[in-house]
RNA sequence: GGCCCCUUCGUCUAGCGGUUAGGACGUCGGCCUCUCACGCCGAAAGCAUGGGUUCAAGUCCCGUAGGGGUCACCA
């Protein structure tokens, strides 16, 4: 048996959804399974909506995510070109096939009578179809047309589905759809299916939004004398309301993840667990995904997509990495809000200290600005912990730090104990008011972890200008 | 509305005729503790509904309800 060829199709007209990159993913973790090919298909037909810049994000997105394909834009391949708009006369060719075959005709209809026979058939409020007023008239090419593919009239059409089971069509609920438009350019049903045949597809995984087109396109590679591939319809990937997932339950878009800071490992890892699963496991490398990934474990339910749970995932993926891995990870993330980090031994210091706190490296960055940037002073902070009673002990940290020629994390702890208990303070009582004037905040890493990692210097610094603080009345 | 698909904790899911219905995220409580996290312990939370079939149904069948998809010279 041939090794199966799979391909993901997207239409260029925004970025990589969420819902698309699964689909891709699926279709890429079976080929890499099985050996077979992966194949990217460029769906321009829309011309008005698709744009270069759209290409180039879906594109990126991919790379980033680490699907690869083995035929496409940009890698070429056996079967190209691979932009649908370059195409043109493929299906123009797999048209004539039809027509002379008689199994499509040339209609002539314009869209004003079209539009009148739907008005008139909502106001008898039954269902359009279209009358086949074309279906036997003499082609004449001189006429603008459009081909349309003519149905049976009797029948049902059944297909088995890799994930839904057996679905069968009545063939009097299809219409002789439009497969070519006046212009010759392709409608999606035709276009796609085209191409899956010229380009040997052996398998069809797609959102399960075209279950309702597989019957026809099934006709129609009857009709070309074709074998019909295999198809495996995906759930939808829906928001919290159980709506079709859009930008209005936040960010839809691959490359946001990307630019929020997110692992490309854990939003596959994440996607993958939409939809399919395998025992209780919840975490998964790219290789066990190829390893264990199979259309017969992708539920048929759609699934909601949780951010929460995707934001867990990516911790735990953060956590798995080392601590120089990380810092070099986290680095764009630290630039993107301007702050001067580099891949350095202060960055993997931080990291540690992170890790557990952060669960995206933006999350990180904004968390951990001050140890790259002046403190942001927490007004109620302020207000709680830098005040005139504070003094002593932040006076007497002060000093102790001063007169440490080298800080370390024992030397800090005597020294926070010695103040507390001179004081019959408890540690908290000394470490919030360090805390906050060291970073703005009452919430941090150990507090000797955040003096190691400013160094001596800077914290003396913060100390100071803290003390300056807390000398006012109390606002 | 017609047609198609779907229905186990709030969410993702395990289950493939006999289970105290399991796990994960989230939530809540506790422990740890210089704060915040992490970690650990514990809790609440589910088979949409009505009929069948069967000794036995979350698992099979039918209906109902609910949700989603689709009905273009969009994809």
């Amino acid at each position: 048996m041939d090794a199966p060829r799979l391909r993901f199709a997207p239409s260029p007209t925004g970025y990589l959804h969420i819902g698309g990159a699964r689909t891709a993913l699926f279709n890429w973790l079976w080929a890499r399974r099985t050996g077979g090919r992966f194949v990217l298909r460029i769906e321009d037909t829309d011309r008005e909506r698709s744009t270069a810049e759209a290409v180039r994000a879906i594109l990126d997105a991919l790379r980033w995510l680490g699907l690869d394909w083995d035929e496409g834009p940009e890698v070429g391949g056996p079967h190209g070109p691979y932009f649908q708009t370059e195409r043109l006369g493929i299906y123009r060719a797999y048209a004539e096939k039809l027509l002379r075959a008689g199994r499509a005709y040339a209609c002539t209809c314009t869209r004003e009578e079209l539009d009148a026979l739907r008005r008139e058939a909502e106001a008898r409020k039954v269902q359009f179809r279209y009358p086949g007023t074309c279906r036997d008239k003499p082609y004449d090419p001189s006429r603008p047309h459009v081909v349309r593919f003519r149905v049976p009239e009797a029948g049902a059409t059944t297909f088995h589905d890799l994930v839904k089971g057996p679905i069968t069509t009545p063939h009097d609920t299809l219409q002789d759809e439009v497969i070519l438009r006046s212009d010759g350019v392709p409608l999606y049903n035709f276009g796609a299916l085209v191409d899956d045949v010229a380009m040997e597809i052996t398998l069809v995984a797609r959102g399960d939004d075209h279950v309702n087109n597989t019957a026809r396109q099934i006709l129609m590679y009857q009709a070309l004398g074709e074998t019909p591939p295999a198809f495996a319809h995906l759930p939808m990937i829906l928001g919290a309301d159980k709506a079709r997932l859009s930008k209005r339950h936040g960010a839809t878009s691959v490359l946001a993840y990307r630019d929020m800071g997110y692992l490309p490992g854990a939003v596959v890892n994440y996607l993958a667990r939409i939809g399919w699963s395998h025992g209780d496991q919840e975490i998964f490398s790219l290789e066990e995904l190829v390893k264990l990934f199979d259309f017969a474990d992708v539920g048929a339910t759609a699934g909601v997509f949780n951010p929460e749970k995707m934001l867990w995932v990516n911790h735990e993926w953060m956590r798995q990495l080392s601590d120089e891995e990380l810092a070099r990870q986290a680095v764009p993330s630290f630039q993107a809000t301007g702050l001067p980090a580099r891949d350095d031994e202060k960055l993997r210091h931080l990291v540690r200290l992170a890790r557990d706190r952060a669960q995206t490296f933006g999350e990180m960055a904004r968390q951990f600005r001050y140890f790259y940037a002046p403190i942001e002073l927490d007004p109620k902070a302020r207000a709680k912990f830098l005040v005139p009673e504070s003094r002593p002990a932040l006076q007497a940290i002060r000093d102790g730090l001063a007169a440490m020629s080298a800080p370390d994390a024992e030397r800090l702890e005597r020294l926070f104990h010695e103040v507390a208990e001179a004081r019959a303070l408890g540690l908290g009582k000394v470490a919030q008011p360090v805390r906050v004037a060291l970073t703005g905040g009452t919430a941090s890493p150990g507090i000797y972890d955040v003096i190691l990692l400013l160094g001596r210097e800077e914290s003396l610094r913060r100390l100071d200008a803290a003390l300056a603080l807390a000398q006012g009345v109390r606002p």
